[in-house]
DNA sequence: GACGTAATTTGATCGACGTCAAATCTCTTC
DNA sequence: GAAGAGATTTGACGTCGATCAAATTACGTC
């Protein structure tokens, strides 16, 4: 398989550093990079869609893709929004071959796809590869366990704090974070409309939360606990 | 590993047929099997708790468990309805090391009981073994996807019009289908509290469908799929 | 730095669903 | 078959968050 373009070293360390490709052997690294080709898109690019044969899993280099479904009358859920180091439909690997979502960029982002044939084989072959296919599915596996768990737990500003918190220093005290994305991305991935998100975020003022732009600034993080 | 009791006939054929021991090879399931221990429980039974260290996970071969988190406050939330069939917690062979939800028998159960370390050991060496976790983690996947997507994307009477056509054959007309466990269960699988799935019932009676106890009746499929 | 577009916030309204309480139904058990 | 516990339904009510519209703010481009 060949590249739509070069894999630079931003790229390379991202990629190596993917739950799916860290821990690989050196033979097995290179296997895998040559069922792999590099895709630049630009913002809103649609990757793949709901139903579609699924050929090629996706690792995302940079930027970020958004991964959801439709509705009859055409309304979207996010389910998942993936960044740098993150990968999606590796769950189709052993299953269907028809893409369970559709993915699109948010972002220009950069993607490493991968033919699924080809790994596969690979992993039938390289117990390692095998490996961390499973390593990376159950990390997706946890993480929307948490989604469905705080979708149904939790309120809009608690689950804006949680996000918030998994994001802080673990002490106590002031802190400091930047979205590394537009609100109406982290709206999406909390299960939110845009103005639930400001809403909540206005609801968490009084708990010493204030945003400005991107940077969200926390009086004291031990606080937010409490919310 | 020794077995608390004995795998019986039934038992077996349901393991077998598991998405994760279906296609095993001879040699392959003799010694998963070995690693196995069956458990029979009876109602309301805790099997393990969020947090514990994970030694072992589980495959339905009769009865239903229910796995939940709790809210600071003990409101709990499902994650999964697990029937005869499904394994559960297999995500932590390849991650980390403690249970992130909470399990319990919904009915009196029959389980079997895989330790972790073994199958880890076994899967390096057998290949198919290997595919197998796989294809049942990536089977999780993929429903838990589905999952949250309905939450997101349906109101009650939608998703409770999906669980029974998903259940219901394909084509149009009238259909009979049996929920196999208590109404209460069915909620919490859907993500909502038993009152409203009762009215979501009521809801879903103008569009041909009568509840009596656990029979579930349908003038029209096709009908049913406009709602 | 000004402009225009897109993103975010705010207000108002509404529907969906959770919660509590009480009534009714349905099983199990004796 | 009767009793009793547990499950389900129904009613009343409150809260949360979606939606629509309008105002405001932020940001990329020239």
């Amino acid at each position: 398989m060949n590249s739509n373009s070069k894999l630079d070293n931003r790229d390379r360390a991202v990629l190596m550093k993917t739950s799916f490709m860290q821990g690989l052997s050196t033979n097995s690294a290179i296997r895998v990079l040559s069922a792999m080709s590099v895709l630049n898109l630009p913002v809103r690019h649609s990757i793949f869609r709901e139903g579609e044969k699924a050929e090629l899993f996706y690792c995302v280099l940079s930027g970020y893709v958004r991964l959801y479904r439709l509705s009859h009358e055409g309304r979207e859920a996010d389910i998942r929004i993936c960044g740098p180091g993150d990968s999606f439909a590796e769950c189709l690997l052993y299953s269907d071959n028809a893409y369970a979502y559709n993915a699109q960029t948010a972002e220009h982002s950069a993607l490493a796809a991968f033919d699924m044939q080809m790994i596969r084989d690979i992993a039938s072959e390289e117990k390692d590869v095998a490996q961390a296919v499973m390593a990376s599915l159950s990390r997706h596996l946890l993480s929307i366990i948490d989604c469905v768990a705080n979708d149904r737990l939790f309120t809009a500003p608690q689950r804006v704090a949680n996000y918030i918190l998994a994001r802080c220093p673990v002490d106590g005290g002031p802190a400091l974070i930047r979205l590394p994305f537009q609100k109406s991305l982290l709206a999406g991935m909390l299960g939110l409309a845009p103005e639930a998100l400001s809403r909540a975020f206005s609801t968490l003022r009084k708990s010493g939360v204030t945003v400005r732009g991107r940077a969200i600034q926390v009086v004291d993080v031990a606080n937010l606990r409490n919310v």
